[in-house]
DNA sequence: TTGTAAGCGTTATCAT
DNA sequence: ATGATAACGCTTACAA
């Protein structure tokens, strides 16, 4: 046990981290050996196995992803760039991924473009440059052009879109049937009885705006009413912004009632509105929103909400991620997948005790 | 024009990726001098720089940080486990996080341990295979064994909690005051006439509510209350959790004229409870929560509650890793950076009318 | 079953 | 101001 300072390197010292050199030299064995036993290779006795195994765990061995991945031309690190992660949305869909993600050894960078284009171009170059497997990517309000998305597929890196895309329909996408979304939440405002259904109209260069947009108008059809442009408001879906709205509305000469929002938020900001002014939900005036927030179960009357299964959405978006992986070298064909809505039904727009 | 395909190497194909090696290939220097010119290095002629970076745009070039990383031994990858990533407080705290990396230069690897430490321990493996300058935590409810933790600082990682320690003091931590926040919180129920002060307490093994616990009884003391055993409740800070509490505190002879929560969900279900039997809030019962989440805001009364500063907290973990880095070699003094909690006062807890 | 050695793309040391 | 070359830690033909 003298014997032990006889290699070229002195072995590692305090807080310097231990490789495979050092294993190897340690058992008197060569690299590929330790490479084998560490990654479970076929063809490594199992008794060297053991050996290297317990060494490895004796020396606290953490292995270097990076010096694998950068040998390999493959990384475990995915990117996901999302406008922010704060409100339940955005965080319930990282949730999903990162949750599936892990479960296939992959770590995932978040990124935030924070509505921002530029960011959002600065988000593709870093997780360009880190090397990821994969970009999972909602786009930013303010995406008009699409040169840097163009880039990753030109850097053969895997590219799926969830929930807000770009033009165009050759992407892999992950997307909630907003159109049916828009429907089924009017649909039921017309089925309690309301004939003046209002619409809080979000962005309508956002695809899922577009489509909450067009659901409504489906079913407004479905019933055979012509719509009225002067119940189609433009709102960006916060709460002073539905606010705004819901009292525009009431000046009409013939206001509305019922109101369809795009989003939670400009709902709740239509409630209190109302509220103020002692007009009643949903006797007087029904209302549905999108997103099935948390805050529809809080407020009073509770909110009748579509639910966008964002978790759901998260796995899905990896679950296509890898599919694309597989299909590295087959023919190159486009993939969508689209989650049904759940339309969540609440007091604010039960106007009839019949379930 | 012709004299073009000279090198050794074939020049890259159609997807693969351009290195300096390319570079220095097509401009005819070595691949020190493209380094020096990515790299703005001082010795560099101002025309060859020009040229490379030219070049370098013109075949969209992609520097490869993990071939960086691995020569430095230094990566620009961050490391940030927390519990869950959805809940306001974790989703801001990240997005503080987040912001502040980003304009560093850093990424974000972001894990979830789901309130487990085995999960924990997993992730602590990851982002140090991952190579990862530095370790963002906020530990989890089941973590009672800290070894993990001892590894992390073997490799020589600078490690930072947030919000929730491991027992001990000789870490680097961004905390909140809380027992300045239950204090707060607890001293204006008492203010505004309450003598009978409930409290919702969370489990006490984590420092959060071990100190909003304690504020709450320095609150007492400094209106010579005597504590109450009768009335501090023993609470997971759920919704039904909080109902239930506050059925089982009208049940006692003589029940609380107030409730201090440690978290807002659990106060929302004494409210919702309250509600149902026809108990006023504020006027019968005030109630004070902490975390100031949106619900506050929407819940009717509006919900006085003790505001996290979440996203300071996250940038000021990203700062003290910073710090720690610039210490490298310094004597490794622990800081504890501790912020001042908020308190949002409404409608639940304001019995008088003087501001 | 095990060993040798080349190479992934970068940076750093030493020359020139 | 520029170049040649070794090294970072790992994987993987190709040999033995």
């Amino acid at each position: 046990m003298a014997a032990r300072r006889t290699s070229t390197k002195e072995p590692n010292a305090a807080g310097s981290p231990v490789s495979m050199a050092d294993l190897a030299r340690e058992l008197g064995v060569s690299m590929t050996t330790i490479s084998r036993a560490l990654s479970d290779h076929h063809s490594i006795g199992p008794a060297t196995k053991q050996a290297v195994l317990r060494l490895a765990k004796k020396l606290n061995y953490q292995p270097n992803h990076l010096a694998a991945a950068l040998r390999k031309g493959k990384s475990k690190l995915l990117g996901v760039i999302v406008p922010y992660i704060e409100g339940r949305f955005f965080a319930s869909v990282v949730h999903g991924i990162e949750t599936a993600a892990s479960k296939a050894g992959f770590s995932v960078i978040i990124c935030q473009s924070g509505e921002d284009v530029a960011h959002e171009r600065k988000n593709i170059e870093t997780l360009l440059s880190a090397q990821v497997a994969g970009i999972l990517v909602s786009v930013s309000l303010t995406t008009q052009d699409f040169r840097h998305f163009e880039k990753v597929r030109k850097h053969g890196v895997p590219l799926v879109f969830f929930d807000r895309l770009v033009e165009g329909d050759n992407v892999n996408a992950v997307v909630l049937n907003d159109r049916e979304g828009g429907y089924l939440a009017t649909r039921h405002l017309l089925e309690q009885g309301c004939r003046r259904v209002a619409h809080f109209a979000g962005m309508q260069h956002l695809n899922i705006y577009k489509n909450r947009r067009q659901g409504y108008l489906d079913a407004l059809q479905s019933y055979d009413i012509a719509p009225d442009e002067s119940l189609i408001m433009d709102c960006n879906m916060s709460l002073e912004s539905g606010a705004n709205c819901m009292a525009a509305l009431l000046d009409l000469p013939n206001p509305p009632d019922a109101v369809f929002s795009a989003g939670d938020s400009a709902v709740l900001g239509a409630l209190q509105l109302l509220k103020s002014r002692g007009i009643r939900v949903p006797q007087d005036i029904a209302l549905a929103g999108f997103s099935n927030e948390a805050l529809t179960q809080v407020a009073e009357p509770m909110l009748t909400s579509v639910d966008q299964r964002c978790e759901e959405m998260g796995q899905a978006a990896f679950r296509l991620f890898t599919e694309l992986v597989a299909a590295e070298g087959t023919a190159f064909s486009q993939r969508q997948v689209v989650l049904q809505p759940q339309l969540f039904v609440r007091a604010s727009s039960l106007r009839q005790d019949t379930v």
